[in-house]
DNA sequence: GATGGTGCTTCCATCTACTGGAAGGTCAAG
DNA sequence: CTTGACCTTCCAGTAGATGGAAGCACCATC
């Protein structure tokens, strides 16, 4: 299978997976004429890869991940670590978000919108943090 | 005032306020020693920046709203616009990130997490989308 | 066999917002 | 005069792709 193909079974743009092959996430195989040659054990690593990232995991998670995936012999405490530890990264990442959504939103409610100048977006912003 | 202070002051690493006059958001004098001086109006406007970096808005929004600031013929419905946009991103990407926290989380709480093989969360990336 | 269109290849540059580090000049204290 | 804390510039690297150029490969048609 080319490229074109598996781009689109798997849903993932050619340059990303050759972005893929070139961090050594997966290796495909070349035909006489250069082409690279997907095998289904590329494409089942393709969709591992495009899960695991759409779960925000870091192209290291996914590269311990898979490792673990093909170690018959892993423990699951290695598999959960590393989700806990990247489930706590997104709570982290949540509250802060939540927090940045808070004080916007407030402040747009504030704002008239209008044409005039006064604007309490820009006077909060230009706040001195010491006062 | 030297970089050394300002960075005390306003919080931001002195490497980001050098970043911050090579992309043009600032323009400190220099000494007749090559050494940058910071007015007031500098520390005013790397406290907006920061405090803006702060709410998420990216580095050519605060650039914007900057310019906005320093107009004194603004509209405020421009301001508005750009942190409606800015609230919009963020609505955008806390529902996705919490899209993930609920998924990574059920998986992870069905994880043993013991030293067998068995890992739910390893089942769940390898699925094939198509089922 | 020439041509055209699509698909494949590599390589290099670009994006965001910094951050790290090297090599070297400056300044105040002791 | 030396030491140490500052300051300077410049270059490289981070994450995870993405865009584009230049150039083969392949297939269908005329």
């Amino acid at each position: 299978m080319n490229i074109g193909d598996v781009a689109r079974r798997s849903g993932l743009p050619a340059k990303t997976i050759r972005y893929y092959e070139d961090i050594g996430l997966i290796t495909p195989l070349r035909s006489a004429n250069g082409y690279r040659t997907f095998r289904d054990s590329d494409l089942h690593k393709l969709a591992f890869l495009g899960r695991a990232r759409a779960l925000g995991f870091s192209i290291e998670d996914c590269r311990n991940l898979m490792t673990l995936y093909e170690d018959q012999s892993r423990a699951s405490a290695d598999v959960k670590r590393i989700a806990s530890d990247h489930l706590e990264k997104i709570d982290a990442k949540l509250a802060e978000l939540q927090q940045m959504r808070a004080t916007l939103a407030n402040l747009v409610s504030c704002c008239a919108g209008d044409n005039r100048p006064d604007c309490p977006i820009l006077a909060d912003l230009a706040t001195d943090p010491e006062h």
